[in-house]
DNA sequence: AGAATACGCAACCTTTCGGTTGCTTTTTTC
DNA sequence: GAAAAAAGCAACCGAAAGGTTGCGTATTCT
């Protein structure tokens, strides 16, 4: 289960497509519903219908949300794919963090970490 | 424990700060060794010692690494906390996003897709 | 058919980002 | 004490980010 092959660079992109407050709003918006289409997504936020389009465009790009068009709308909905990857890199920095803080802790000038 | 505080804007920006290949790697390369100084870090990157100056004021403004100057060297280390909150933001996207799946799933047709 | 809705595309603007070079300061080494 | 090492600061640069406006195009409503 742990057999993601993750370039570090689709790492970096789907961090970046996530660091922008805008993207996470759209990204807690999708949450809630299902599907989403541009206009109704732009509710409640004050900028133009094309820069949400735009974030949507680079959430789409990294793969953090998934286009269906349907009729004159086009519909987005979140991708859980990557969202899953980035959380399990997360996850492997937290612990092996954890484990370093434990050897640092338990035997302090112990073992030469040249390697 | 989950009651974490963790403002939007802070969230983005450690999502920012993760968002860059080069920073990654200066993660990657601190979860092994427990402090690393800027010129260390700077070893096999192609980049100046500045660059990566840089990089790590970003990370420590983003608080995912912490700063200690010991004499003429000034030494970076990880800070899980804002990994850990990310980690936790980023398990609740797709924990959420299961549950809206299932609703989906389970009555499909109620809510007109009409086309 | 005509009007309105939903959206994409392109151009443009300003700010930020990632990077560089040059210089200074502090600490260590010889 | 002089040289070297480690790093900060400031200015500068090109490219990308985030945003806007204007216009074109398909789709839906009446």
């Amino acid at each position: 289960m742990t057999g993601h092959r993750l370039q570090p660079q689709d790492l970096a992109a789907t961090f970046a497509a996530l660091g922008d407050q805008r993207r996470l709003a759209i990204v807690a918006r999708l949450q809630e519903a299902d599907e989403l289409s541009v206009s109704s997504l732009r509710e409640g936020m004050e900028v133009s219908r094309q820069a949400v389009s735009k974030h949507l465009r680079i959430l789409a790009d990294a793969q953090l949300v998934s286009v269906v068009k349907s009729g004159r709308e086009t519909r987005y909905s979140l991708e859980p794919k990557r969202v899953e990857e980035a959380n399990a890199y997360l996850a492997l920095v937290a612990t092996k963090w954890d484990r370093a803080l434990e050897r640092l802790k338990s035997h302090v000038g112990q073992e030469t970490p040249d390697a």
